[in-house]
DNA sequence: AAAATACAATGTGTATACAGATTTTTGAGT
DNA sequence: ACTCAAAAATCTGTATACACATTGTATTTT
């Protein structure tokens, strides 16, 4: 890279809408920063649950900033579909909706196979050391049984197999995608704790791993299908068995 | 769709970032939304050549806002990757890496083989009369010999094929990748005037519309996989014909 | 008593003022 | 003449004030 280079990027995912954001080097962090990576946390976790409305006011007297930073990370989180904007008529938390989560898993089940197969045929050393270490704190997140920590641990895993796939466009949109299904699957972990065992997803993902190394793309494609089925079907079940008045009782601050 | 809606989106990508925003029925547009337009369509026909630098004071004296709608826009832009804001040290029209090209390429055939298959699968009678509208549309427009036009309306046409492959999601994904890829195609458009054969064009898109029609997803897949497969190769082309100096002369206002 | 309208309260949208950061200019020292 | 430093200018980041839109309420009218 780099002989060629004019210029940067056409649809650069970096930069912007990413992770924590322009961190940079060192603490200075921009109100509308802080503010941002604050309220993202919260919507991702569920201590901001769908629909909750986001009053700027209350917002600025709470966070103790005005409300000019605030809504520039309002807008920032309605980029990133995690804030729905009414005009005029203020800010929520944007909803769950069951209804599209097949549509969501069905882009995700593209996404990864994607992401996946190209990981395998293009096996770094630095990603598949990444994609050990990330396994590892995965194990070590499972031990905590706090389903905030596994959901967050499990998400790092699958995101390093982004990372390893060598195109970060497809790297972005997968990641936010995952992003996405963490709060579904956080959710679905809460309502019934239908205890997967963790030794299983460990093993699998050692499997995806060795599949990466070895450059065997049809089978790293293959195990990232089965495993994220798995998950699929976790999902459809929740879907299936839970009433809008079972949801509206989850993600209440406390 | 709408028994079990209790909510709205995982990752909803209507709403914020799509097209014009949130014109909803009539007229009244804020001023950050008309401002997010405006710039948009500048960067997006080069107008705006990338890499320049945009002022906010400037702006505000002659656009006749004043910043805050401005620098509200110059977010959304950041978040659609089409500016690049660096921290206390303003905003730019993201740069074009030629480096990258070929990453965008390789996302966007995933993408469109995608998106074109599933349209295939789910061919529905309205997507279909969509699809048959934007190429008569092409046709129009490849009549006016205007690149800006041209393109537009060849984004149009594929874009509706995002929106009929009956999931949101990727459509939207792949419809924010074209757009991105829509600047590079004017800019390879108008530095080598490779007329390229709209009647042949025209015929593919022709012949598309049919292997969706026909529900094949196979053909269907094979043929957008051609049809910009050629347009990588003239991309390709374009970026190893062109030098820094000839790009930097491209896209001045004027 | 019900409906409609005017009014008040609340909250977003925008303008402007101020503070902090960065870059440029200017001036002293070598 | 060149270098470095200090100050001024410029621009971004944030706070605040005001204008407008929306919503709920109370009063009036039928």
């Amino acid at each position: 890279m780099g002989s060629k280079t004019i210029a940067k990027a056409v649809n650069d995912p970096d930069e912007t809408g990413s992770d924590d954001g322009a961190l940079g080097d060192g603490v200075r962090q921009s109100s509308g920063q802080k503010v941002y990576t604050l309220l993202r946390e919260q919507i991702l976790s569920l201590e901001l649950a769908p629909n909750t409305e986001l009053d700027e006011v209350q917002f600025s007297r709470e966070l103790g900033f005005s409300r000019t930073p605030i809504r520039e990370a309002l807008i920032r989180l309605a980029s990133d579909s995690l804030v729905v904007l009414a005009p005029n008529r203020g800010a929520r938390v944007a909803p769950l909706d069951l209804d599209q989560v097949p549509q969501v898993l069905e882009a995700l089940e593209l996404y990864e196979r994607a992401t996946t197969r190209w990981a395998a045929l293009r096996r770094q050393p630095v990603h598949l050391a990444l994609l050990e270490q990330r396994n590892r704190e995965f194990a070590v997140a499972c031990e905590t049984e706090d389903p905030r920590v596994i959901v967050e641990a499990n998400w790092a895993f699958h995101d390093a197999i982004n990372q390893a796939c060598g195109n970060k466009y497809l790297a972005a949109d997968c990641s936010k995608m995952l992003r996405g299904v963490m709060r579904l699957s956080l959710l679905a972990f809460r309502q019934s704790d239908a205890q997967l065992s963790s030794y299983d997803v460990i093993e699998q993902h050692r499997e995806m791993i060795e599949a990466i190394r070895s450059g065997n793309a049809d089978l790293a494609e293959e195990l990232v299908y089965q495993h994220s089925d798995e998950f699929r079907d976790r999902m459809k079940t929740f879907v299936a068995g839970t009433s809008t008045a079972d949801f509206s009782l989850v993600g209440r601050r406390g």
